[in-house]
DNA sequence: CTTCTTTGTTTACAAACGTAGTCTTAACTG
DNA sequence: CAGTTAAGACTACGTTTGTAAACAAAGAAG
Protein backbone atom coordinates (compact mmCIF):
# COMPACT_ATOMS: atom_id res chain seq x y z
CA UNK A 1 0.00 0.00 0.00
CA UNK A 2 1.26 3.79 -0.92
CA UNK A 3 1.37 5.69 1.59
CA UNK A 4 -0.72 8.64 -0.35
CA UNK A 5 1.20 11.68 0.35
CA UNK A 6 -1.19 13.93 1.69
CA UNK A 7 1.87 17.19 1.89
CA UNK A 8 0.99 17.87 -1.10
CA UNK A 9 1.52 20.72 -1.83
CA UNK A 10 -1.53 22.91 -3.22
CA UNK A 11 -0.43 26.41 -5.19
CA UNK A 12 -2.14 29.50 -4.90
CA UNK A 13 -4.62 29.14 -7.91
CA UNK A 14 -5.28 25.34 -7.18
CA UNK A 15 -6.35 26.96 -3.69
CA UNK A 16 -9.21 28.43 -4.93
CA UNK A 17 -10.35 25.50 -6.54
CA UNK A 18 -9.87 23.74 -3.25
CA UNK A 19 -12.08 25.89 -1.98
CA UNK A 20 -14.61 25.65 -3.91
CA UNK A 21 -14.85 22.09 -3.81
CA UNK A 22 -14.15 22.00 -0.03
CA UNK A 23 -17.42 24.29 0.60
CA UNK A 24 -19.98 22.32 -1.31
CA UNK A 25 -17.76 18.43 -0.72
CA UNK A 26 -18.97 17.01 -4.06
CA UNK A 27 -19.29 18.56 -7.05
CA UNK A 28 -18.76 18.88 -11.25
CA UNK A 29 -16.38 20.89 -13.31
CA UNK A 30 -19.03 22.30 -14.99
CA UNK A 31 -19.94 23.79 -11.31
CA UNK A 32 -16.64 24.69 -10.70
CA UNK A 33 -15.62 26.23 -14.16
CA UNK A 34 -18.73 28.42 -13.51
CA UNK A 35 -18.07 29.78 -10.33
CA UNK A 36 -14.64 30.44 -11.12
CA UNK A 37 -14.89 32.24 -14.17
CA UNK A 38 -16.94 34.54 -12.31
CA UNK A 39 -14.46 35.53 -9.41
CA UNK A 40 -11.57 35.53 -11.46
CA UNK A 41 -10.74 36.27 -15.11
CA UNK A 42 -9.84 32.60 -15.83
CA UNK A 43 -10.84 31.33 -18.64
CA UNK A 44 -12.48 27.40 -18.57
CA UNK A 45 -9.37 25.46 -20.02
CA UNK A 46 -7.64 27.01 -17.08
CA UNK A 47 -9.64 25.65 -14.41
CA UNK A 48 -9.92 21.95 -16.15
CA UNK A 49 -5.86 22.55 -15.67
CA UNK A 50 -6.02 23.18 -12.25
CA UNK A 51 -8.37 20.56 -11.20
CA UNK A 52 -6.35 17.62 -13.31
CA UNK A 53 -3.68 18.97 -11.84
CA UNK A 54 -5.19 18.60 -8.11
CA UNK A 55 -6.46 15.28 -8.99
CA UNK A 56 -3.16 14.21 -10.23
CA UNK A 57 -1.58 15.20 -6.70
CA UNK A 58 -4.58 13.81 -4.59
CA UNK A 59 -6.10 16.11 -3.59
CA UNK A 60 -8.98 15.85 -5.02
CA UNK A 61 -10.58 12.74 -5.50
CA UNK A 62 -12.29 12.27 -9.29
CA UNK A 63 -15.22 9.42 -9.38
CA UNK A 64 -16.48 8.91 -13.27
CA UNK A 65 -20.54 9.82 -13.35
CA UNK A 66 -21.51 8.83 -16.40
CA UNK A 67 -19.70 11.35 -18.92
CA UNK A 68 -18.20 13.52 -16.07
CA UNK A 69 -16.71 13.06 -13.12
CA UNK A 70 -17.64 14.33 -9.12
CA UNK A 71 -14.95 15.69 -7.23
CA UNK A 72 -14.56 15.02 -3.90
CA UNK A 73 -11.49 16.76 -1.71
CA UNK A 74 -8.85 14.19 -0.27
CA UNK A 75 -7.67 16.31 2.03
CA UNK A 76 -9.54 18.42 4.65
CA UNK A 77 -10.02 22.14 4.42
CA UNK A 78 -9.18 22.58 8.23
CA UNK A 79 -6.17 20.15 7.81
CA UNK A 80 -4.71 22.19 4.83
CA UNK A 81 -5.27 25.56 6.32
CA UNK A 82 -3.56 24.52 9.64
CA UNK A 83 -0.59 22.78 7.35
CA UNK A 84 -0.23 26.04 5.46
CA UNK A 85 0.28 28.40 8.28
CA UNK A 86 2.80 25.83 10.32
CA UNK A 87 4.68 25.81 7.22
CA UNK A 88 5.05 28.88 6.63
CA UNK A 89 5.75 30.22 10.24
CA UNK A 90 7.68 27.17 10.38
CA UNK A 91 10.48 29.17 7.83
CA UNK A 92 10.41 32.21 10.06
CA UNK A 93 12.52 33.19 12.63
CA UNK A 94 10.88 31.28 16.12
CA UNK A 95 12.05 34.21 17.71
CA UNK A 96 9.62 36.55 16.48
CA UNK A 97 6.42 34.22 15.61
CA UNK A 98 4.67 35.01 18.37
CA UNK A 99 5.00 38.96 17.60
CA UNK A 100 3.60 38.02 14.20
CA UNK A 101 0.82 36.67 15.13
CA UNK A 102 -0.09 39.38 17.18
CA UNK A 103 -0.07 41.68 13.92
CA UNK A 104 -2.13 38.79 12.47
CA UNK A 105 -4.44 38.61 15.34
CA UNK A 106 -5.31 42.74 15.45
CA UNK A 107 -5.53 42.58 11.54
CA UNK A 108 -7.75 39.48 11.42
CA UNK A 109 -11.66 39.87 11.81
CA UNK A 110 -12.50 36.66 13.87
CA UNK A 111 -15.35 35.86 15.55
CA UNK A 112 -16.19 36.48 18.51
CA UNK A 113 -16.29 32.44 19.15
CA UNK A 114 -13.20 32.55 17.45
CA UNK A 115 -11.54 35.04 20.34
CA UNK A 116 -13.07 33.55 23.29
CA UNK A 117 -11.71 30.26 22.13
CA UNK A 118 -7.83 31.68 21.07
CA UNK A 119 -7.98 33.19 24.53
CA UNK A 120 -9.12 30.16 26.20
CA UNK A 121 -6.08 28.21 24.69
CA UNK A 122 -3.93 31.26 25.34
CA UNK A 123 -5.06 30.94 29.44
CA UNK A 124 -3.99 27.01 29.40
CA UNK A 125 -0.59 27.77 27.81
CA UNK A 126 0.13 30.35 29.69
CA UNK A 127 1.50 28.07 32.84
CA UNK A 128 3.92 26.14 31.02
CA UNK A 129 5.12 28.83 28.19
CA UNK A 130 8.94 29.47 28.10
CA UNK A 131 10.14 32.75 29.33
CA UNK A 132 11.57 33.08 25.23
CA UNK A 133 11.80 31.46 22.67
CA UNK A 134 15.40 31.71 21.32
CA UNK A 135 16.48 33.16 17.48
CA UNK A 136 17.22 30.18 15.19
CA UNK A 137 18.24 32.00 11.91
CA UNK A 138 21.80 31.32 12.86
CA UNK A 139 23.74 27.71 13.69
CA UNK A 140 23.41 27.14 17.59
CA UNK A 141 27.04 27.69 17.73
CA UNK A 142 27.05 31.34 16.31
CA UNK A 143 27.14 33.84 19.19
CA UNK A 144 24.86 36.47 17.35
CA UNK A 145 21.21 36.18 17.36
CA UNK A 146 18.21 38.33 16.36
CA UNK A 147 17.24 41.09 18.78
CA UNK A 148 13.87 40.74 20.69
CA UNK B 1 9.98 58.33 -8.54
CA UNK B 2 9.43 55.04 -9.06
CA UNK B 3 7.58 53.78 -5.75
CA UNK B 4 9.45 51.08 -4.83
CA UNK B 5 7.52 47.84 -4.84
CA UNK B 6 8.15 46.39 -1.73
CA UNK B 7 5.37 43.91 -2.16
CA UNK B 8 8.25 41.84 -3.54
CA UNK B 9 7.51 38.22 -3.01
CA UNK B 10 10.41 36.10 -1.37
CA UNK B 11 10.47 32.57 -2.22
CA UNK B 12 11.27 30.10 0.82
CA UNK B 13 15.00 29.82 -0.49
CA UNK B 14 15.43 33.76 -0.21
CA UNK B 15 13.58 33.36 2.94
CA UNK B 16 16.57 31.35 4.40
CA UNK B 17 19.52 34.09 3.02
CA UNK B 18 17.09 37.02 3.97
CA UNK B 19 17.11 35.40 7.69
CA UNK B 20 21.06 35.65 7.92
CA UNK B 21 20.59 39.56 6.62
CA UNK B 22 17.86 40.42 9.14
CA UNK B 23 19.39 38.82 12.29
CA UNK B 24 23.47 40.13 11.13
CA UNK B 25 21.93 43.49 9.60
CA UNK B 26 24.60 44.47 7.69
CA UNK B 27 27.00 41.37 6.22
CA UNK B 28 28.53 40.08 2.92
CA UNK B 29 28.34 37.38 0.63
CA UNK B 30 30.84 35.32 2.34
CA UNK B 31 29.55 35.26 5.85
CA UNK B 32 25.77 34.46 4.01
CA UNK B 33 27.62 31.97 2.01
CA UNK B 34 29.54 30.16 5.13
CA UNK B 35 26.63 30.05 7.43
CA UNK B 36 23.88 28.95 4.63
CA UNK B 37 26.53 26.02 3.20
CA UNK B 38 26.31 24.80 6.46
CA UNK B 39 22.67 24.93 7.25
CA UNK B 40 21.57 23.14 3.84
CA UNK B 41 23.44 21.37 1.47
CA UNK B 42 23.30 24.49 -0.81
CA UNK B 43 26.98 25.31 -2.81
CA UNK B 44 28.06 28.40 -3.25
CA UNK B 45 26.71 29.45 -6.31
CA UNK B 46 23.12 28.25 -5.49
CA UNK B 47 23.39 31.18 -2.59
CA UNK B 48 25.08 33.90 -5.00
CA UNK B 49 22.21 33.23 -7.20
CA UNK B 50 20.06 33.84 -3.93
CA UNK B 51 21.29 36.70 -3.13
CA UNK B 52 21.83 38.17 -7.02
CA UNK B 53 17.88 37.46 -6.99
CA UNK B 54 16.77 39.49 -3.69
CA UNK B 55 19.36 42.43 -4.79
CA UNK B 56 17.09 42.47 -7.97
CA UNK B 57 13.88 42.34 -6.07
CA UNK B 58 15.00 44.89 -4.07
CA UNK B 59 14.94 42.77 -0.88
CA UNK B 60 18.40 43.62 -0.07
CA UNK B 61 20.54 46.55 -0.67
CA UNK B 62 24.47 45.92 -2.11
CA UNK B 63 26.45 48.94 -1.47
CA UNK B 64 29.89 48.12 -2.78
CA UNK B 65 32.88 48.35 -0.07
CA UNK B 66 36.55 47.72 -2.01
CA UNK B 67 36.04 44.71 -4.30
CA UNK B 68 32.43 43.51 -2.49
CA UNK B 69 29.51 44.15 -1.35
CA UNK B 70 27.60 44.96 2.03
CA UNK B 71 24.54 43.43 2.17
CA UNK B 72 21.50 44.99 4.06
CA UNK B 73 17.93 44.83 4.47
CA UNK B 74 15.64 46.55 2.48
CA UNK B 75 12.18 45.21 3.90
CA UNK B 76 11.94 44.68 8.04
CA UNK B 77 11.83 40.98 8.78
CA UNK B 78 8.83 41.73 11.21
CA UNK B 79 6.72 43.21 8.14
CA UNK B 80 7.71 40.59 5.92
CA UNK B 81 6.45 37.73 8.41
CA UNK B 82 3.42 40.03 8.40
CA UNK B 83 2.78 40.37 5.37
CA UNK B 84 3.65 36.61 4.20
CA UNK B 85 1.02 35.24 6.58
CA UNK B 86 -1.62 37.56 6.05
CA UNK B 87 -1.05 37.09 2.50
CA UNK B 88 -1.41 33.19 3.23
CA UNK B 89 -5.08 33.85 5.24
CA UNK B 90 -5.95 35.78 2.57
CA UNK B 91 -6.93 33.14 0.30
CA UNK B 92 -8.08 30.90 2.69
CA UNK B 93 -11.80 30.39 3.82
CA UNK B 94 -12.82 33.67 5.95
CA UNK B 95 -14.88 31.36 8.07
CA UNK B 96 -12.11 28.96 9.15
CA UNK B 97 -9.56 31.37 9.58
CA UNK B 98 -9.92 31.54 13.22
CA UNK B 99 -10.58 27.77 13.74
CA UNK B 100 -6.87 27.64 11.48
CA UNK B 101 -4.97 30.24 14.45
CA UNK B 102 -6.36 28.31 17.24
CA UNK B 103 -5.34 25.10 16.00
CA UNK B 104 -2.03 27.41 15.16
CA UNK B 105 -1.55 28.76 18.76
CA UNK B 106 -1.79 25.23 19.96
CA UNK B 107 1.19 23.76 17.88
CA UNK B 108 3.46 27.03 18.30
CA UNK B 109 5.93 26.98 21.23
CA UNK B 110 5.27 30.84 22.29
CA UNK B 111 6.95 32.92 25.11
CA UNK B 112 5.16 33.67 28.27
CA UNK B 113 5.28 37.36 26.68
CA UNK B 114 3.88 36.23 23.42
CA UNK B 115 1.37 34.63 25.22
CA UNK B 116 0.24 37.16 27.39
CA UNK B 117 0.12 40.50 24.86
CA UNK B 118 -2.04 37.38 22.31
CA UNK B 119 -4.23 37.64 25.56
CA UNK B 120 -4.54 40.92 26.09
CA UNK B 121 -4.99 42.12 22.85
CA UNK B 122 -7.75 39.49 21.88
CA UNK B 123 -9.70 40.82 25.08
CA UNK B 124 -9.50 44.35 24.01
CA UNK B 125 -11.00 42.73 20.32
CA UNK B 126 -13.33 40.42 22.16
CA UNK B 127 -16.09 43.77 22.87
CA UNK B 128 -16.29 44.41 19.03
CA UNK B 129 -15.70 40.98 17.48
CA UNK B 130 -18.79 40.52 15.12
CA UNK B 131 -20.69 37.20 15.89
CA UNK B 132 -19.33 35.30 12.95
CA UNK B 133 -17.85 36.03 10.06
CA UNK B 134 -19.22 34.59 7.03
CA UNK B 135 -17.32 32.19 4.72
CA UNK B 136 -16.04 33.92 1.24
CA UNK B 137 -15.71 30.59 -0.57
CA UNK B 138 -18.77 31.39 -3.35
CA UNK B 139 -19.82 33.99 -4.65
CA UNK B 140 -22.22 36.63 -2.50
CA UNK B 141 -25.45 35.57 -4.09
CA UNK B 142 -24.84 31.73 -4.24
CA UNK B 143 -27.00 30.46 -1.16
CA UNK B 144 -24.42 27.71 -0.06
CA UNK B 145 -21.26 28.28 1.96
CA UNK B 146 -18.93 26.89 4.28
CA UNK B 147 -20.19 24.77 7.06
CA UNK B 148 -19.31 25.90 11.03
C1' DC C 1 54.36 41.77 -12.67
C1' DT C 2 52.32 37.11 -12.80
C1' DT C 3 49.45 33.88 -10.48
C1' DC C 4 46.02 32.42 -7.24
C1' DT C 5 41.83 33.39 -5.05
C1' DT C 6 37.77 35.63 -3.94
C1' DT C 7 33.62 37.83 -5.38
C1' DG C 8 30.30 38.86 -8.39
C1' DT C 9 27.98 37.98 -13.18
C1' DT C 10 26.15 35.06 -16.77
C1' DT C 11 24.31 31.07 -18.29
C1' DA C 12 21.87 26.62 -17.59
C1' DC C 13 18.34 23.56 -16.80
C1' DA C 14 14.60 20.95 -14.80
C1' DA C 15 10.34 21.34 -12.10
C1' DA C 16 6.41 23.99 -10.77
C1' DC C 17 3.03 27.37 -11.86
C1' DG C 18 -0.23 30.54 -14.23
C1' DT C 19 -2.64 30.65 -18.19
C1' DA C 20 -4.79 28.83 -22.14
C1' DG C 21 -5.46 26.61 -26.99
C1' DT C 22 -6.56 22.19 -29.40
C1' DC C 23 -8.17 17.63 -29.90
C1' DT C 24 -11.09 13.70 -28.97
C1' DT C 25 -14.85 11.42 -27.60
C1' DA C 26 -19.19 10.65 -25.85
C1' DA C 27 -23.70 12.42 -25.34
C1' DC C 28 -27.67 15.50 -26.83
C1' DT C 29 -30.62 17.34 -30.75
C1' DG C 30 -33.07 17.18 -34.43
C1' DC D 1 -28.13 8.77 -38.19
C1' DA D 2 -25.61 13.45 -38.72
C1' DG D 3 -24.41 17.69 -36.52
C1' DT D 4 -23.60 20.19 -32.33
C1' DT D 5 -21.96 20.39 -27.62
C1' DA D 6 -19.75 19.64 -23.56
C1' DA D 7 -16.19 17.23 -20.74
C1' DG D 8 -11.93 15.64 -20.25
C1' DA D 9 -7.07 14.87 -22.22
C1' DC D 10 -3.14 16.56 -24.37
C1' DT D 11 -0.13 20.18 -25.64
C1' DA D 12 1.92 24.70 -25.09
C1' DC D 13 4.48 28.49 -23.43
C1' DG D 14 6.37 32.11 -20.60
C1' DT D 15 7.81 32.89 -15.67
C1' DT D 16 9.50 31.71 -11.19
C1' DT D 17 12.11 28.78 -8.37
C1' DG D 18 15.72 25.55 -6.84
C1' DT D 19 20.06 24.30 -7.87
C1' DA D 20 24.51 24.98 -9.80
C1' DA D 21 28.41 25.32 -13.30
C1' DA D 22 31.27 28.56 -15.94
C1' DC D 23 33.32 32.84 -16.47
C1' DA D 24 35.26 37.44 -15.58
C1' DA D 25 37.24 40.98 -12.89
C1' DA D 26 39.68 42.61 -9.13
C1' DG D 27 42.67 42.06 -5.28
C1' DA D 28 46.20 39.38 -2.70
C1' DA D 29 50.56 36.91 -2.71
C1' DG D 30 54.81 35.84 -4.10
Amino acid sequence: MVTTELTATISDAEWRVMRIVWTLKETDSHTIIDLLSKQHDWKAPTIKTLIGRLVKKGALAATKQGRQYRYTPQISEQAAMDAALLNELDQMCAMHRGTALVHVVDQLELSHNDVQTLIDHLEAKLPTAPDSVPCDCLPADCERSCES
